[in-house]
DNA sequence: CACAGTATTTACTGTCAGTAAGATATGGTC
DNA sequence: GACCATATCTTACTGACAGTAAATACTGTG
């Protein structure tokens, strides 16, 4: 039987395969189908690039909660955090530019996709956190979006461009999001 | 005469007018030419999309500058450096979506192509900044790229879902780079 | 005016997303 | 087992578009 997982399955090998380029008939045939069946199990192009954005989302948040689940230093708990989203963006690499990248067109709903469903569990546990702080968590959505934006950016700079390793360049994101740029600059000249 | 800038000109006004899934042949009617000429002025789309990102990236520069200008407080510079950054994404809506969109093709050449017009200087910036105060530099281009990421997702979100105002998100944007996560959880749970 | 060289357009190719219409299988009914 | 109804799959098509090659108009020069 040739369900909907079935076809999203066939959907990740392809792309794994052949880049974030890839057809639909490619895909089809990956799933041993032809395109109308992966047309009637998934939708268009659009619908194929959520359903994979929600699983690559869902790889991020459980990696997250893997790597931060034995330690107990809320710092350390960030380095955690941000190193695991790297390796696993890394390790999904094509996928995570199949969802990022989208077409031109229903942009930016492609781009936002992939982090919203990354920001909106994320922003649920900041405004958790502050509010038992005693914080004002309405910052907690803005706040998520940031953290989201940030860790893709630099995945996607890590990916294709860096060559220092995951624990440095997590160590050093780390020192931006936790203590921020208050300490640098002595006075901020204009640029 | 018919020469590229006035073939990125069009472009301009073509994305404006259609959205960034405006095909060649439209800038080619807007700029009064045929689709073989902007091959010959431009290259190819994403040679479209490099150049239009240096445009887009040199008027956030121009923009930050300005905005930061007359500022003295350090924080309040970074306040004005965020909102200037939402607010010229949100004018110029439509090129940002072309230029962070590009195809799935030369990924992620297309969304590096505008951060890292942005990232570039912006690391200049910071490791002059951090020098000068006795700080390690090292960090300038990771640093760089996490803001310049921070700041692409958080306008797309804004530009596009978000109703409060840039004055308000600036300041809760700022709030996090200027003073980090530190002082938010008591302890962070596993998630 | 003829001609060489260049700029420009027309017209084509190949690719691909998305779909409609036709073919094939499935299963129930007598 | 023959027949029909319904669901499922495939073939074949349409339309749009990126990129290019071949044909055409235009320019100055002897």
């Amino acid at each position: 039987m040739v369900n909907r997982e079935h076809v999203l399955d066939a959907a990740e090998r392809a792309i794994r395969r052949e880049g974030a380029g890839v057809s639909i008939d490619a895909i089809a045939h990956e799933a041993g189908v032809t395109k109308p069946i992966v047309y009637a199990r998934v939708g268009k192009r659009t619908d194929l690039s959520d359903a994979l954005a929600q699983r690559l989302a869902d790889r991020l948040i459980e990696a997250a909660r893997t790597a931060i689940g034995k330690r107990r230093n809320p710092r350390t708990q960030l380095v955690a955090l941000i190193q695991s989203n790297l390796e696993t963006l890394a390790e999904h690499r094509e996928l995570f530019l199949f969802v990022a990248g989208g077409a031109s067109e229903d942009m930016p709903q492609r781009t936002l996709s992939l982090a919203e469903r990354s920001a909106i569990p994320l922003a649920k546990q900041l405004a958790s956190w502050r509010t038992t702080a005693g914080l004002d968590p309405s910052v907690a959505v803005a706040w998520s979006y940031s953290i989201v934006g940030l860790l893709n950016l630099v995945s996607m700079w890590w990916i294709t461009e860096s060559d220092q390793s995951a624990e440095q360049l997590a160590e050093q994101v780390t020192e931006l999001l936790w203590s921020g740029l208050s300490g640098a600059p002595p006075k901020l000249p204009p640029r």
